[in-house]
DNA sequence: ATTGTATTTTAGAACAATTCTAAACTGTTG
DNA sequence: CAACAGTTTAGAATTGTTCTAAAATACAAT
């Protein structure tokens, strides 16, 4: 199967999102997009590339993982102030933060319930509510 | 009126804590407990003891600020990647988080009602629920 | 008060995560 | 394929935080 159509979904996928396809950005993808509900860090996406033998340099990921946050592909969540994870899954749902090896894991989206919103102050709105159920184990 | 008077109460939150009452942890205290529901850095309080002449180093404030954290007197609010803040309100209550400018604001705790909690994964325990919910200016 | 000891503070180095920079490279369009 | 804007890169720079080992201080016992 030739290249072109073995990364074709990745590449209209990029397309749509006004990044060109380039080489790095399709590797990248592949390699996020893998798994449906990941949590990754740009260390591990870096990483994963190498193992992979894609050679990308740190700032890349950097940039393409907030291009892609940018672009709608990716959800960040910010756990703790060193620490910065990107989501596969954009839809709307919530997460456990294990405070003691630092991971991430989604809540069934049913499963939490926020019934009700405050209103957000004069002149801002609301973008994106965040729940993290921070647990520990023992 | 004597510095012994003038400091007493937060002399002995500071003995409560298990905290031998310093100058610097004093004048911290001083500075941070003005307020009842301040969302400070480590270097907005570097900053503020420095305008009120007090003399601390800023490992000392980060120290304070843990210490404190651990006694149950400051609350640690992760909200972008490299930025943490320390909430002198400890009740049960959620944020606003200002993404044009990375301030945050409390929400008054009737606001927001998370009405389902999901059973925490086996051996894990819920340690807090923290809701951020990101608002930008227009 | 003076001393002894454990606790605390400090400056500065070290560290981790992220962003910046300016030069080299590559995808796309004509 | 030539030209050009967009992209990648290595490495330096920046930011926020933690570490280290030495100096200072609080407190308890004399």
């Amino acid at each position: 199967m030739s290249n072109q159509k073995r990364y074709a979904p990745i590449i209209g996928k990029l397309r749509d999102a006004g990044l060109r396809p380039t080489r790095q950005r399709i590797a990248l993808a592949e390699l996020m997009f893998r798994d449906d509900d990941r949590h990754i860090s740009a260390e591990m996406l870096h990483t994963e590339a190498a193992e992979a033998r894609v050679s990308v340099s740190l700032a890349t990921v950097y940039n393409t993982l907030h291009q892609f946050t940018q672009a709608g592909l990716l959800r960040e969540i910010a756990v703790e102030s060193g620490r910065s994870y990107f989501d596969t899954n954009t839809s709307d749902h919530h997460h456990f933060y294990f405070e003691n090896d630092g991971h991430l894991e989604d809540v069934a989206s049913n499963e939490v319930v926020v019934s009700s919103l405050p209103t957000p102050p004069r002149g801002a709105k609301i973008s994106r509510v965040d729940v993290v159920i921070r647990v520990s184990e023992d």
